[in-house]
DNA sequence: ATAGGGTTAG
């Protein structure tokens, strides 16, 4: 959670008590967006050809809010048959209407058929083009506009800066930055505001932002809008708080896009007070009712894990708009990560898809948000049927053109085991970004495939892309998985001498879990002291592995009982411990343990895996006794674990020793537990037809027991299976499986 | 005519 600032506190609530004054300044959005279309153009629709070139341009202007295409059409129609159509003023008016209603043909139809054009025109045209994610041709608008003779106002150079943020061309952006300079332009405000857009979005700078925001002369509610959310883009979302402190300070009144942008930083920074209190003020100044804050306001709860409270505001609304979607779409797939039980977690995911089918119902059109946001619900399910379905949707739309939404892509793939189409995904994309890298080369390492991971990353540098942290993560762990010592040692300096970033804890993962692999324990320890931070809970896990698998049990122990002091409540710690003394056969201890897990009541560890086939989730607890199938499930699971048994599988681990029974120095009789993902296992290889893979998740690390057995399933049945767990991926395919038979296996 | 709520990596 993070801190608040008590300045952006104290502020907010003196200001609200200022604002309080003059809250009748707002007008409320029923007024504004009352939509007296349809009375209007009855009326005047009488006697259209009496009709002033004006009230052409204020009907038109109306098709905008009504989002109507058609009657947009209807008018345009009129202007040509009243011979209104030699009007420069009403003809602009229809070409930047038709942009904004997002038909680009018409609006290009239009300007073609014009003999004559002015700037505003032609900048009407670009900025329908950037609005309707065609951003290239909004550029190639602009050339032609220069080479037409037409000199660029400041709106036009505000649109062809959006159109390089969009396209993510720093360097085209920052060739018209030097015309800028050139011709004084920089403290314009329409200007300054798209340069400040422009190192937000696709420079990751937040420090030219700000630069450039301070040259602006004067500075209005866009340019603080697109301040507060560049810090919000940029991971600085307390510094955009402060900012908009500040702007209140200046006595700027905020509006609707403001107190959207802050409203969002709070949900990012989970400040749900902070984010009540910006609630409190826009009540306060009239914006209670309004749509935009109202999504806000709902995707803030969303992200607070207040469900019912989001819920009762959505159907509380008179009217949704496709953002209404988006947020509901969006709030649950990300709440899956946090859920606390199957039961939630699945389900939030299953609600997430059915608003999705829902929204299309309604007859709004799903857009690139919508798209990606659906396809993390995919991932997040390891729903591939769906998610390749949601991939047909946006080949069909265009929006696979877009990165994030490609991104979304390469993520599902790779979240659903396959890495041939997350790679041949990320192939297709036209733009990469520092996330679309990272994306593919974490990928690869996840599956294993260092060389290829590597490989990217030095592309990616050819390719003037600057890595961050995360970037390092993925590279880190590819030499790991690889056993690369000396390349993981050689980038982690790169890292820091090169790119000057500090080392975090996943780095440091990364070369413990090196060094573990090979069993160079000593080293590994070395590491842990080298680091400026206490280990957490995932290093002592890589320790505790790597004790186990190279027999070291001395340090092993050690490992372990850090672990549980660090987290002295958690059951899987307790299951690993466990298993840890069994294999030991220190049966003192194993008692000594029972007892105080019983006494923490911590005997249950929290297992339960799922599967998705078609559009429906099947939920499996361990030692499953009223499973789906339940009978065909169990017949099959004995079936394999006999072919298992006589390919070599042995039951090592994972015992349960009965309630009652009193050990102390002898062995004690054991049951066997049958993990949830057998279950899951066994049910989709009756469920789906081969070839395609089995794709299971499950909640907690996957136990060595299990881990074993899957890899002789894999080769009994001819099958790939998949095991996603709550620490790494596990792709089974002939016996062996991905992560190298390494990870902090239970 | 310029801006916006909802989107992607560990």
């Amino acid at each position: 959670m993070a801190s608040l600032p008590s300045a952006v506190i104290g502020n907010t609530i003196k200001l609200e008590s200022e604002f309080k004054k003059r809250s009748t300044t707002f007008p409320s959005i029923e007024k504004r967006n009352s939509g007296y279309l349809d009375k209007d153009f009855d009326a005047l629709s009488l006697d259209f050809k009496e009709t002033e070139p004006s009230n052409y341009v204020t009907l038109l202007q109306k098709c905008v809010e009504k989002n109507s295409i058609k009657e947009a059409k209807m008018i345009h129609g009129q202007i040509v048959k009243s011979g209104t159509n030699d009007n420069l003023f009403v003809m602009t008016s229809l070409v930047n209407v038709y942009g904004k209603c997002g038909a680009m043909e018409e609006a290009r139809k239009v300007f073609d058929g014009l003999a004559k054009r002015n700037v505003v025109t032609w900048t009407s045209l670009m900025s329908g083009y950037v609005q309707n994610a065609q951003p290239e041709l909004a550029t190639g608008v602009f050339l032609e506009m220069l080479e037409n003779g037409a000199f660029p106002t400041n709106y036009t150079i505000g649109v062809v800066l959006n159109a390089c943020s969009v396209l993510y061309d720093v360097k085209l952006g920052k060739e018209v930055h030097g015309y800028v300079v050139k011709y004084g332009l920089e403290d314009d405000t329409s200007v300054g505001n798209a340069l400040c857009n422009l190192y937000s979005k696709c420079g990751n700078n937040l420090d030219s932002a700000m630069k450039v925001f301070s040259r602006i002369g004067e500075r209005n509610v866009v340019s603080w809008t697109t301040i507060v959310s560049a810090c919000g883009d940029n991971g600085s979302s307390a510094d955009g708080l402060n900012l908009f402190s500040e702007m209140l300070e200046e006595g700027i009144e905020p509006n609707e896009f403001i107190l959207t942008s802050v409203l969002s930083l709070c949900s990012t920074m989970q400040a749900i007070d902070v984010g009540l209190q910006v609630h409190s003020l826009s009540i306060k100044i009239g914006y209670e009712f309004n749509l935009a804050v109202t999504n806000s306001i709902m995707y803030l709860y969303l992200k607070n894990g207040w469900f019912s409270e989001a819920k009762k505001l959505f159907y509380g609304l008179e009217k949704v708009s496709l953002v209404t979607w988006n947020a509901m779409i969006a709030g649950h797939a990300q709440m899956m990560d946090v859920a606390e039980n199957n039961v939630m977690q699945t389900r939030n995911g299953v609600e997430a898809l059915d608003m999705f089918l829902r929204l299309q119902r309604s007859g709004l059109k799903p857009d690139l948000f919508t798209m990606s946001s659906v396809l993390t619900v995919c991932s997040n399910l390891v729903a591939l049927e769906q998610g390749e379905q949601v991939h047909a949707q946006t080949i069909k739309t265009g929006f696979l053109s877009d990165v994030v939404v490609g991104t979304a892509l390469v993520n599902m793939y790779n979240k659903c085991g396959s890495i041939k189409k997350a790679s041949k995904a990320f192939v297709e994309m036209n733009t990469r970004t520092l996330i679309s890298w990272t994306s593919m080369i974490t990928a690869f390492a996840q599956h294993g495939l260092s060389q290829q991971a590597l490989d990217l990353f030095n592309d990616m540098r050819l390719a003037g892309d600057r890595p961050n942290k995360v970037t390092f993560i993925g590279v880190l762990a590819a030499c790991s998985h690889a056993g690369m010592v000396d390349e993981g040692l050689a980038y982690f300096e790169m890292m820091k001498n090169e790119y000057k970033i500090n080392p975090i804890m996943d780095h440091y993962a990364c070369m413990i879990d090196m060094f573990v692999r090979l069993g160079r324990l000593e080293e590994a320890f070395d590491f842990v002291k080298k680091m400026e931070f206490e280990p957490n809970e995932f290093i002592w896990s890589l320790l505790i592995a790597g004790c186990r698998s190279h027999g070291n049990l001395e340090l092993g122990f050690y490992a372990a009982e850090q672990l549980l002091s660090i987290k002295p409540k958690d059951p899987e710690v307790y299951s690993m411990l466990m298993n840890m003394y069994v294999s030991a056969k220190r049966w003192k201890d194993v008692s000594r343990l029972r007892k105080a897990m019983k006494e923490e009541n911590l005997t249950k560890l929290k297992d339960w895996s799922w599967i998705s086939i078609k559009d429906k989730v099947y939920s499996f607890k361990p030692d499953d006794k009223s499973c789906h199938q339940c009978q065909d499930v169990h017949i099959l699971l004995e079936d394999l674990l006999e072919k298992s048994r006589n390919l070599g599988y042995e039951w090592k681990e994972n015992l349960e020793i009965p309630e009652d029974e009193e050990i102390e120095d002898k062995e004690p009789s054991l049951s066997r537990v049958h993990h949830s993902e057998k279950f899951a296992v066994v049910y989709g290889l009756i469920k789906i037809q081969k070839p395609a893979a089995v794709r299971v998740v499950k909640s907690t690390s996957m136990c060595r027991d299990c881990h074993s057995f899957v890899k002789f399933v894999s080769v009994a049945t001819e099958r790939e299976i998949m095991i996603r767990d709550n620490k790494r991926l596990h792709r089974f395919v002939n016996g062996k499986c991905s992560c190298g038979d390494f990870g902090s296996l239970l």
